[in-house]
DNA sequence: TCTGGGTGTAAAAAGATCGTAAAAATGGAG
DNA sequence: CTCCATTTTTACGATCTTTTTACACCCAGA
């Protein structure tokens, strides 16, 4: 996941504890040990997520909160060794997103961390190839040109795959065919490889006799150029 | 605030309990005795917030919740006599949105209701589904198509709830299969979709010869089409 | 001008996948 | 047990892809 994850806490065994379970978990860790150090962490880094202990030596850890508060809505979980329900309630009515008391089993404050990040759950970006007016979705599996769905079949679609992942790169006969041929030996290859570029040309080129998209390097393979070359 | 709250829990002095501090808060609520209720409910009323118990007499609570999950992103607060930290891991893994062990305070429990109701005050998410003249609702389970109720078998839903909430993209034939027909082994596997595909074209396209909602993507499988595309 | 490797199109044959109807099996309700 | 809705299986023709075959091309170099 890589979510930063920001820890403020002044004892230093509770931040190597949590910096060491969290990173194990994949998260990033940054660290303060006061809440003012935390509000400023808070705005320059963004975290994703925020620990907080109340117990801070600086300021009233519900005043970090508050102040947090003004300006982010980033999720935020309270650690605390009170266990008064006053505090809990007041906390929780001033912005935490869960309060958790100490000692609190890791766990289950992994488990509440998912929790909370997954509020904010925005999904990671699809990663869409541009090349030019080409656009080519690799999680929908939609390729267009110019705005307009293109239809290709599924060698087409593997071969156009390769070679918008490796824009701008030649990619030999031998490359390409096992990519797309896969663990097929290397028989009448290249003529496919031919008949295929053929086609994607067809489909995906303006002047499919000049073409300006998939460029042929004679005696060595194929290469899709990347807009900013001619 | 006035929202509508959801209480399942067999316990009936824990109901009453639950229901008077609720309504004194300014809460609406509902009942539900058994786990087989609480999903009807969650259903049909639509509540934005359920508390769950998960010593339920018909049915592990757990399996509630991840019921609940499948068509509902409706907060919902755990609550039980179990202490055991894997408990508390599991449910909050699978949609838990916090967890809170008897006996608790009242006044906690009221302030992680404001703070899970504040989590989805910004995004009312709508559990139904528009694509172009069909509407899917996932928490009735009611398919309209120009607004006229279709009559689907469940595999014949399953299959179009899985395309539906993955409107756009391709689904291969793995993917669909695997939603539908749990956990059984690929063999015959694209058959069962071609006939159901079929069974869905027959009763959702204006003309099933020519499907222009469900297409097919040869050698892949299938895609539900946005509007916006033709 | 002829020759030959590497290349580009077209269209065929071969192969795989897909759509439909309808029959057989399954399973739950009464 | 019987009925009925549903699921699974069977069968076959239609359609789409891939592979194969055929031939034209361009451009060196003899």
């Amino acid at each position: 996941m890589g979510a930063k994850i920001l820890i403020v806490d002044d004892e230093p065994q509770i931040r190597k504890l949590l910096r060491v379970t969290l990173q194990a978990h994949g998260f990033t860790t940054i660290e303060a040990a006061t809440g003012q150090d935390g509000i400023i962490q808070a705005g320059m880094i963004r975290p994703d997520l925020i620990i907080l202990d109340l117990g801070l030596p600086d300021m009233d850890g519900t005043k970090a909160l508050s102040q947090i508060r003004e300006w982010s809505v980033v999720p935020i979980i309270v650690v605390t060794v009170r266990d008064d329900e006053e505090g809990k309630v007041y906390a929780l009515d001033h912005g935490a997103d869960d309060y958790v008391t100490k000692p609190f089993g890791m766990s289950e404050l992994m488990a509440r961390i998912r929790t909370a990040l997954r509020h904010v759950a925005n999904q990671p970006d699809e990663p869409v190839l541009k090349i030019g007016k080409l656009t080519i979705d690799l999680a929908r599996r939609i390729v267009e040109r110019d705005g307009q769905p293109v239809r290709l079949t599924p060698t087409e679609y593997d071969l156009l795959k390769t070679m918008a992942t490796n824009a701008g790169r030649v990619m030999t006969h031998r490359q390409l065919f096992q990519q797309v041929w896969k663990g097929q030996n290397y028989e009448t290859a290249d003529h496919y490889l031919r008949v295929y570029i053929g086609h994607l040309r067809k489909k995906i080129e303006d002047n499919p006799a000049q073409p300006n998209l998939i460029i042929t390097e004679p005696g060595v393979g194929y290469r899709l150029v990347i807009p900013s070359e001619s």
